[in-house]
DNA sequence: TAAGTATATTAGAAAACACTAATATACTAA
DNA sequence: TTAGTATATTAGTGTTTTCTAATATACTTA
């Protein structure tokens, strides 16, 4: 694909986008803004992880267009770019789902 | 979630499944297959990717539950396990088609 | 059984990714 | 202007992923 004169690889951007979305504090990040927008210190309560390090997985999900942010005063508050991606990852617990309850029919079985 | 005394971590498998197609050769396979089953020869067709390498990703795709395989003599034929992948996949694309075509809205003013 | 075809596995090197610690930036309020 | 709070960036190191080349396995057919 080709817009304006600048090459764009949509395959890339795919990837880029899913890339974003595979790796477990992300996904925790995405699927907390689910609720709704939150500033950086809410995402940070979890110990799991340093505050830059999120900021670094923050950077990553802006790069894919996942989310974006706004000032307000003093903080930064972040959402979801965009509702599909909401489904995606609907999406993803599905087949998750699906697959457990699946393998649990099959032990009792 | 725990079944039937299997420890089951949910966030692991969908980052499993995510990171399995969060590649752009894995992403080209499952979009071959997408339209039904293919042989690992008739993916191969590919100059991009070597035999041993499509071998090692269609691997990591079994291993995420994305493609099941059966042997029809001498050739082994993949496909989709789960429809729901089609479904992943084609929101992913209209992310990012959405995407594309709203920045060339953008370029355009 | 031997040779051929289709596919999988292994080993090892190069590239990409992720984390920590330290530092920088950008506001706000005193 | 100074100090304080919230967030971002950088550098460096350890870990994971990915690729290539070589080899192995599993069928089929002569």
């Amino acid at each position: 694909m080709n817009l304006g004169g600048v090459g764009v690889n949509v395959e890339e951007l795919e990837v880029k986008i899913l890339k974003a979305l595979a790796h477990p504090i992300r996904l925790k990040i995405v699927k907390k803004l689910r609720n709704g927008t939150l500033c950086v210190c809410d995402l940070n309560t979890d110990v799991e992880f340093s505050q830059s390090n999120l900021s670094q997985h923050l950077r990553i999900l802006r790069d894919a267009d996942i989310v974006t942010y706004e000032r307000e005063g003093t903080k930064i508050l972040y959402s979801i770019k965009n509702e599909e991606i909401i489904k995606l990852i609907d999406i993803v617990e599905k087949i998750i789902f699906n697959e457990i309850t699946e393998m649990s029919k099959n032990i009792r079985s």
